[in-house]
DNA sequence: AGTTGTCAAGCTAGT
DNA sequence: ACTAGCTTGACAACT
């Protein structure tokens, strides 16, 4: 049964954002820390609304920290902000919470291009810094795509398996792979996480239009054990398709029907469930609520 | 105050 | 050839 639901980087309750940014133009050191100082605050502010709401999991937006990973950043944002990030991670730790971080479009590990993949590399630090500031174990993922194709599937898979090789050892024991709606298959992403003992995350609505003909159950079946006990209970988005838009486009809202059946057809599973909706946290309550219907009886002990 | 062109970065597929 | 879509529009200059 899904244990923890969580929703992705925003909360349209508050009204603050943890992913302001600015331009790379109007750079300045006072204008990074102002920024990072207001996005670590409403991180705060948006975790403590969740506990409130009994929202157990959450997606920390990549752009906390902005221009992370870039080269006109050296400032000491790690040091600058230790004790805040601390806190936070003091926070989630002590009440059961569980975040993920999912890096953008652009953090691309099997490309061709080296610059790429370098860049891809500083990401990945950058995510994992995060997670380690606050103190918190390997049960908190960072997951990415494999990435293109390049005309070859079958090296463009080995060279990600190669550069994971590459990646410093605490990386490596966050990194999880999802499996994407054009390239990467949950079958192609099973060969290397086999090869590299890296969990998966299973995307519902990417497998749903990349698949191999396996249902629902049987992907289940596959992914839930490439999670061992150090990664904590198996990750799953759930989206679903927007209507009248091009496929693999997300819906705002949450069709209770379909959420339904999605429960029914996994229940025997144990599974933290990340919402990929644009209406962000009042899907993340709706789904409790079904989910407590369902159930009928309290969901306040799910973060056991 | 409201509108609009543009923004650090990659890749794919639909049009 | 262009652009929407991706985990998320929002910044900043203009009217």
């Amino acid at each position: 049964m899904i244990r923890k639901i969580g929703y992705a980087c925003i909360n349209l309750s508050l009204d603050c954002r943890s992913s302001r940014t600015f331009r790379l133009v109007s750079y300045s050191e006072e204008r990074l820390a102002e920024t990072i100082k207001g996005n670590l605050n409403c991180l705060q502010q948006i975790l403590e609304f969740n506990l409130k709401k009994q929202i157990y999991f959450f997606r920390i937006t990549s752009d906390l920290i902005p221009f992370a990973s870039h080269p006109v950043n050296q400032f000491p944002w790690q040091r600058v902000f230790k004790q805040q990030f601390k806190e936070i991670g003091r926070f989630i730790s002590s009440k059961g919470m569980r975040v993920s971080l999912h890096p953008g479009q652009f953090t691309i590990l099997n490309s061709p291009r080296k610059e790429v993949v370098k860049n891809a590399r500083r990401e990945l630090i950058y995510h994992n810094q995060v997670l380690d500031l606050m103190g918190l174990n390997s049960s908190h993922k960072i997951q990415i795509h494999v990435g293109g194709v390049y005309g070859n599937k079958q090296s463009a898979r080995l060279r990600f398996e190669k550069n994971f090789q590459c990646l410093p050892h605490s990386v490596k024991n966050r990194l999880v792979i999802e499996n994407d709606d054009r390239s990467f298959s949950l079958a192609d992403c099973l060969k290397t996480s086999s090869k590299l003992r890296i969990p998966i995350v299973l995307d519902s609505l990417h497998h749903s239009l990349l698949n191999e003909g396996e249902p629902l159950e049987k992907a289940f079946k596959n992914f839930v054990p490439t999670w061992s006990k150090k990664d904590g209970r198996p990750i799953v988005d759930y989206s679903e398709q927007a209507k009248n838009k091009r496929p693999g486009s997300h819906a705002s809202e949450l069709t209770p029907r379909l959420f339904k059946g999605f429960i029914e057809r996994t229940r025997r599973f144990n599974f933290d469930l990340m919402l990929e909706l644009k209406a962000k946290e009042k899907n993340a309550f709706r789904a409790l609520k079904i989910l407590a219907e369902l159930s009928g009886k309290d969901r306040s002990k799910q973060s056991e």
